[in-house]
DNA sequence: CCCCCCAGG
DNA sequence: CCCTGGGGG
């Protein structure tokens, strides 16, 4: 009939079929996201798990099976730390969840933390510390860059510093230039918060890991006991959900890090530090911080030389085209109830110098925070 | 040294560098992303225009350089319809931006559309409407899922179609299935939208497409001005930008939507109809519908049984293993002043049935609308 | 880690 | 096209 043959005639085009052009495009990717379900498949098989803690612990490791299953099958954390308290190899530098070594020349290195420190006096009528993250998700210049906050480190000589986004080969650079500190990290899978502190002034009483039930990036609040001069302190950091989609998941977390503040001994200082990728409405919509907790930088009078602490105009490290800058990086005060032992005195940027290779050491600033310490 | 030296032995596994084991899971995927930004600069350069226009073009032509550059270049439409109505080739079987074949057998074909017209009665007391989002970006079954919207087609004989996302094969198919339409597509570039309109009841008057400045999806709002047993209409069809993200521009395009409503003629009756992938609190954001626009299904008494046009509980297209269900599909109306010529009478949804391939027509339900003709 | 894009389930 | 994960600029 040659109305169908007329039809038929009016379409040349139809002879390249379009879904094998696009197939050609589409193919290599689809090949890699395929390997990646496969690996999933296998680590919950082997786990006896789910695709999203199996997607969780490869992710979080690289997409290196065997680095992730030892993740998951690590035993607590709370027996390593003892062990390591005790004076047994410290886990960041004999499991086998690492590989990039940082360690290097360390010989003939002079830009550790302890010649520096050692230096420093002791003053017991201040107190100071430092947050950070540092991270160690960006592989580029990583060890210049450790190298670099290592240096920093041994500059302010804080009493105590909070990391966070540390990853193994960090830790154990730390670990051997920051000998005269105590390096508690929060786990040793795939990136991770730590405390450290300086021996000779920071006692550790005890340690605790507080899960975030719900979180899908392996965060927790990282918690300890300690005392400074006299004075009890009870010190924690966390590394909040990332991003603006995860809101929610932040504020169930900023929640409880809140409740856990408010649930310590009244004769304790408490602070909190860390990368808390908080937005302002955040904490609003959580009806506020308790009457009884600070944000030391809004007691200080909202300085403005460190009102941003993640910065992509200043701070060149990811390469942005966007300029966006944000307070993610906060910290946090519950005086004891005698109050005045431990005041705010002063709060400073770091981490602003480029290193030789062009680059900052994180695409954060650190905070320094001083306290003045009222016998 | 031997304290550098006992440091250096505690890290063995930094001897397998991680860089290079994490870089060969993602080199593909680089390859590809890598490709299309090279696409996405050639085409820049060719066009002189940026990045995002580029990527725009080649996204909505599956990365293919030349139809991209094709829909880039192609002179405004309407010229293109003018020569479509008096007789040329129609624009979708003749251009090179389509290369899929959807009419082989069309000679031994039985699903066509006018033969089921061709019995059906005119009634001057009624007018019906489908609108339908066809899911041409899904290229499975694309075939027998256009053959089955045809036959919908056949089944239901409106008066009026409004279709989203059809790709050219579709359109191809579609002017030759139902020659007792008219077929007026947005655009013919990547998907578009169209209305159909049937040639022995509906006379066009004038076609027009208004622009939607700030689209990051090539969206527009496709005008037609028609009568109908006598009576003047304006139907309006669109496929507002999609996904949760985007609702800032979808409110931006139903205010585009609403304004165009209540700027036609009070004497003509306005209706449109479309997927609107509204969020209801973004109408309410807006102030909600003015006084003299409906919402048929809220003027129908909100009927359950074609509440929800998106659903991935019932419609297993999207392989969707996740439920969720939106009424992302709407019609609005707005009388003419002397009201009552036209009156929405009832809505169902279609296309709930699989096809052979165990798979539905679309992953959106159409909706069909019954009116009420005062003469 | 901003925003945007893409892919998979 | 829900949501999430991943990548790029
Ligand atoms: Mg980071
Ligand atoms: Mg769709």
């Amino acid at each position: 009939r040659e109305e169908d043959e007329s039809e038929t005639a009016r379409c040349p085009q139809a002879e390249k079929p379009l879904p094998a052009a696009a197939g050609e495009e589409e193919e290599e990717a689809l090949h890699l996201a395929k390997r990646r379900r496969v690996l999933c498949s296998e680590f919950a098989a082997i786990t006896s798990s789910d695709a999203a803690v199996a997607r969780s612990f490869l992710a979080g490791n690289a997409w290196h099976m065997e680095r992730a299953l030892n993740a998951y099958f690590e035993p607590p954390l709370e027996k390593k730390k003892e062990e390591a308290a005790a004076g047994g190899v410290p886990p960041a530098c004999a499991g086998p969840g690492s590989c990039i070594d940082l360690t290097a020349d360390e010989a003939t290195s002079n830009a550790g933390v302890n010649s520096a420190d050692s230096r420093q006096q002791e003053d017991d009528s201040s107190f100071s510390l430092i947050t950070w993250n540092i991270d160690g998700l960006d592989l580029g210049n990583l060890k210049e860059r450790a190298v670099g906050i290592c240096s920093y480190l041994a500059l302010y000589s804080p009493d105590v510093v909070f990391l966070q986004e540390v990853i193994p080969p960090q830790l154990c650079l730390l670990q051997m230039r920051a000998s005269s500190y105590t390096v508690i990290p929060g786990t040793i899978d795939g990136y991770f918060t730590a405390i450290m502190l300086k021996k000779s002034r920071v006692k550790l009483l005890k340690q605790e890991i507080v899960p975030f039930p719900t979180t899908s990036m392996m965060r927790n609040l990282l918690v300890v006991h300690v005392s400074i001069s006299g004075n009890e302190l009870c010190l924690m950091t966390s590394h909040l959900e990332s991003t603006k989609n995860h809101s929610k998941e932040r504020m169930k977390q900023l929640q409880i890090v809140l409740d856990k503040m408010q649930k310590e001994s009244e004769s304790t200082t408490v602070i909190f530090g860390g990368d808390t990728n908080l937005r302002d409405n955040e904490v609003t919509k959580l009806g506020g911080l308790p009457n009884n907790i600070m944000d030391i930088w809004e007691f200080l009078g909202k300085p403005q030389h460190c009102h941003y602490t993640w910065d992509t105009h200043s701070n060149t490290n990811l390469h942005a085209e966007y300029k966006c800058k944000m307070r993610f990086d906060r910290v946090y005060f519950r005086p004891a109830v005698e109050g005045g032992h431990i005041i705010p005195r002063s709060m400073d940027l770091i981490g602003l110098e480029k290193l030789e290779c062009g680059r900052f050491p994180s695409d954060h600033w650190g905070l320094l925070c001083n306290f003045d310490v009222i016998l």
